[in-house]
DNA sequence: ACGCTCACG
DNA sequence: GACGTACGTGAGCGTA
């Protein structure tokens, strides 16, 4: 070490401190002090990452020298060089200005340096130190992730994120920018930054700003030899922006030159004076972090009063909850005598905590469970070393039991038949399991639950359910994992953070499962959860895992030939357009039609904006206008690549290389299901070029899909529910319904029917189950409204029995405030005695309902009873669309399945309901979805 | 985060 | 007489 203290061997750290407390507040619910409602969550937050962060460092990267730099205030001498920098920050919340200086002061308490300048910012001080250490042969670590102190790596300067716990060398900074950490300050010259209000070069982001640079050496070169770029949009922006671009570097390089007040040396490490950081603690009111702070100082922690809790006592028969508190279960005698009291109970509450949310791919890191109210446990199983370690190694965590010692414990439970295994989305555990050999049974769902109950009038996601249902609110998973970019993995949680958080899941969907339960009967909905839900969790948790398999090479292939469809496509369109601009943006599109070229038709939008979607444009096109038919086409072509072959091939799973997509069950209002992750319910179909996507979804070699799909399902189901004979004998008699609906209406014989007439009765039956208006037939006929008016009066002249039916239901609906399908599912319509513009969209839905869920109702139970029915087949079920369902089987048995699963289509809805119309189902085979569809 | 647009039944 | 309007979804993109 050197006389000023500082020197080789010497290690300074500098943490960004405003960094730690926006962190901090935005992590943390806005909590007070209890007794006077001081906002304290942000400082709460800095002092719980100031203290791991200093309490946690040993090892060769240990800090010798550390301090916390803050920004002080106002204007700067960038303000000088250019008044608008950093002009265009939002206020701060008024609920974080009055914490600011108290996290000065908590540095202080923790005996670390604190250090701010008036008319400096803390990236030039931290630059300042860094270039002092470096040149007195220190080491310097800069605790932050802000990407303007990149520049600063190198040389024995490095970076920590603290949130990603990640170091950023000069390799990271390169991937990054696109240049090493010198040349960073010129690419950000050129490319700005809007956050800061740094000008740089229009229409330059950082990609083309890298580019210039690594091809020309420095931003000085560029500037100088600007003439010789070879794109002249680009070589004008750099010729006229030339001034601009330096005021930016001015702003963007950080200054080594701050005047300071005191040595390296004094930044040296000090142990915290445990009186004065536990009487600040305690003044806080941090009750957890005092005691743990006393703990780990060796002291008595000081007592924390505040003024006593005003939360209301829950119900006086039931516990609190986490009454008995978390159990961390690090023993297996512990587990058993868990084990021990789920057989006597019967039933458990059970939830895993997993490294992500793709159960393809997520590893197990925890089970919690619960058995009554008031008792829950956590099982961490593997939890690494992580969060709070900022040099953590990603070991695996001591005191956890073995991941195969605790399943195999617990699997004889989890398979019991006599033992209810009850969760919140269960579906998502059971998968979990499964690919742990464990085949969870009896399971029951109290997400589904609340769908039988609920549909219609909210979500049900556990805070939502725990919140309207138990009057508690779940402590959020943002508080333990973060949220955007700087998430991290639940594997990373502490475990005495993870286990309040898992075992209290455990215990809700305990409470919920109490609370739901009876209602089941009450409301008459147990015959609906028990045949149309619960059912389906094994039976689409089979479908999932099974995946389909999709040939990324094809997508490949495809793509390629989009893109470049796209920019030949985009080059006649800026031709067209006379300039160019981002055909992808409807706000530049709408600009450029409807001010610039002065087409008629623009309508404007509530946000100000024209309309530019494809019935505009379509209209536009028929007027002659090439411009936007040309934009149709590049929008269809960049739809089927963005949506479909590129987002398709990120889906397909590298351990199978198949694509396993998520059902939801209770996503969708009306009883149908939702796909996402990816969406394979709305793979194209209707456009020739589209379809090809369909090829790239492949059977197996030696194998075939099998489509099979219900015709005309809700017009059958409607004719059925509404009794309307005509259709009914249509429907029996198997003639074409669109053609018999045009005869009847328009008194023309079905045989040589024009083709146009054919195609209006078919919007109008559609139309009709939707609840059909006048002006949405004329739309979307595109004949006048008066005309679509005057078919949907013939039509209910000719067809009585459906306004009957529409009024009955939405009579229904506001008698009761639910409608009910012909399986028993209940919808609830809380919107249908709302007045107003809502109200019609409330009764079209309460139309609708009962017809498109009868529909989900009859392939739900298709799909239940399909196991079994296939089973002495060499077949697997893999997909849902809604009246679809397609399959995977051995060549040799395709038409035997075919045969099969055709028949339990047909079948559904008995014995339950005896239909008035016949259930028809069509079929199709092929190497690939298209062919078979 | 939100609106627009568009893919499906 | 005016108003806003077909039902149900999910995903990608641009914009703020």
């Amino acid at each position: 070490m050197t006389s000023t203290g500082f020197g080789k061997g010497c290690h300074l750290h500098l943490i960004d401190g405003s960094a730690f407390i926006f962190r901090a507040y935005h992590a943390l619910p806005p909590l007070t002090r209890k007794s006077d409602g001081l906002p304290i969550g942000a400082v709460a937050g800095f002092c719980n990452m100031l203290w791991k962060y200093i309490s946690d460092q040993n090892g060769s990267n240990a800090p010798t020298h550390v301090a916390v730099i803050f920004d002080h205030s106002s204007k700067t001498f960038r303000n000088d060089i250019y008044p608008e920098y950093k002009a265009n920050r939002p206020e701060l919340p008024e609920d974080l200005r009055p914490q600011f200086p108290l996290t000065r002061e908590a540095t202080r308490a923790f005996n670390v340096a604190c250090i701010e300048t008036e008319g400096f910012e803390a990236d030039d001080i931290i630059a300042t130190l860094a270039c002092q250490a470096r040149d007195a042969g220190g080491a310097v670590t800069i605790v932050s992730s802000d990407k303007d102190l990149m520049q600063l790596v190198g040389q024995g300067v490095n970076m920590l994120d603290p949130i990603k716990n990640k170091a950023i060398g000069p390799d990271e900074v390169a991937e990054k920018f696109g240049v090493g950490p010198d040349r960073v300050v010129d690419v950000q010259a050129l490319a700005g930054d809007s956050v800061d209000n740094v000008p740089g070069a229009p229409g330059i982001g950082v990609k083309t700003a890298a580019l210039l640079i690594n091809e020309y050496g420095d931003l000085e070169a560029l500037l100088e030899r600007a003439e010789e770029i070879r794109q002249p949009k680009r070589r004008q922006t750099l010729i006229d922006f030339a001034e601009q671009i330096r005021i930016s570097k001015k702003l963007v390089q950080l200054d080594c030159q701050t005047p300071l007040d005191f040595s390296l040396g004094s930044l040296e490490v000090r142990d915290p004076e445990s009186e004065a950081l536990l009487d600040f603690l305690s003044r806080m009111e941090f009750r957890t972090l005092t005691a743990r702070v006393a703990e780990k100082l060796g002291v008595e922690a000081p007592a924390v009063v505040s003024a006593p809790t005003s939360v209301a006592p829950a119900a006086p028969d039931l516990p609190v909850m986490g009454a008995n508190g978390y159990q961390t279960l690090s023993d297996l005698a512990a587990l058993d005598a868990w084990i021990d009291d789920i057989r006597e109970t019967g039933h458990v509450a059970i939830d895993t905590e997993t490294t992500g949310l793709d159960e393809m791919q997520a590893g197990l890191v925890g089970i919690s469970l619960a058995v009554r109210p008031g008792d829950a446990c956590y099982i961490p199983l593997a939890h690494v070393e992580g969060e709070g370690d900022l040099f953590g190694s990603g070991d695996r965590l001591p005191g956890q039991l073995e991941t195969a010692d605790v399943l195999s414990a617990l699997k004889p439970v989890l398979e019991d038949p006599a033992i209810l295994k009850i969760g919140q989305n269960v579906k998502y555990d059971w998968k979990i399991l499964a690919r742990h050999g464990i085949s969870m049974t009896p399971v029951t769902d109290t997400m589904l639950m609340s769908y039988a109950l609920n549909a219609g009038t909210h979500n049900h996601g556990m805070d939502e359910l725990a919140e309207r249902y138990l009057g508690h609110k779940c402590i959020p998973i943002k508080e333990l994992i973060g949220s955007g970019k700087s998430q991290i993995g639940f594997a990373q949680v502490a475990i005495d953070k993870a286990a309040p958080y898992a075992a209290e899941d455990a215990e809700v969907t305990l409470r919920l499962w109490q609370h739901f339960a009876p209602l089941l009967s009450s409301e008459r909905v147990t015959t609906a959860y028990e045949t149309l839900e619960r059912p389906m969790i094994p039976v689409l948790a089979d479908m999932e895992m099974a995946g389909v398999k999709v040939n990324g090479d094809t997508l490949k292939r495809m793509s390629n030939a989009f893109a470049q469809k796209m920019a030949q496509l985009e080059e006649e369109i800026h031709q067209l357009a006379g300039e160019k601009f981002n055909v992808g943006s409807p706000k530049q599109l709408g600009e450029i039609l409807f001010d610039k070229m002065s087409l008629s038709g623009g309508k404007q939008g509530k946000t100000g904006a024209y309309s530019t979607s494809a019935d505009v444009l379509e209209d536009l096109a028929a007027e002659g206008h090439d411009l936007p038919a040309r934009i149709l086409d590049w929008r269809q072509v960049a739809k089927l690549k963005s949506t479909y072959t590129d987002a398709l091939q990120s889906h397909v799973n590298p351990d199978t290389g198949r694509v396993h997509t998520s059902y939801s069950i209770a996503g969708a209002q009306t009883g149908r299901l939702a796909s996402t992750d990816p969406n394979l319910q709305n793979i194209p179909v209707r456009s020739d070029e589209g379809r090809r996507i369909r090829e790239a979804f492949v059977a197996t070699p030696g194998h075939r899909l099998v489509s099979l799909d219900y015709s005309q399902i809700e017009l059958r189901i409607l004719a059925h529910v509404a009794d309307i004979p005509a259709l009914k004998q249509a429907f029996r008699d198997g003639i074409d319904i669109h053609a018999m609906t045009a005869s009847q209406m328009f008194h023309v014989p079905v045989e040589g029917m024009d083709p146009m007439v054919r195609r209006q009765a078919k919007a109008i039956n559609f139309g009709v189950i939707y609840g059909i208006s006048g002006y949405g037939l004329s739309r979307n006929l595109r004949i006048p409204r008066a005309e679509a008016q005057a078919f949907i009066n013939t039509y209910f002249e000719r067809f009585p029995e459906i306004r009957v039916y529409m009024d009955k239901t939405v009579a229904d609906a506001k008698e009761h405030g639910f409608v009910r399908t012909l399986f028993g599912r209940r919808i609830n319509t809380p919107g249908i005695n709302a007045s107003g513009p809502a109200a019609g969209g409330a009764r079209r839905a309460a139309i609708n309902a009962p017809i498109q869920g009868a529909a989900a109702d009859i392939i739900r139970r298709a799909m239940i009873r399909m196991h079994a029915a296939i089973r002495h087949l060499p077949a697997k079920m893999l997909l849902q669309v809604h009246d679809e369902l397609v399959f995977e089987v051995e060549e040799s048995a395709a038409e035997e399945l075919i045969a099969a699963a055709r028949q339990v289509m047909e079948a559904a809805a008995e014995p339950a309901v005896k239909l008035s119309v016949p259930l028809v189902v069509d079929a199709g085979i092929g190497e690939n979805w298209a062919e078979a569809h």
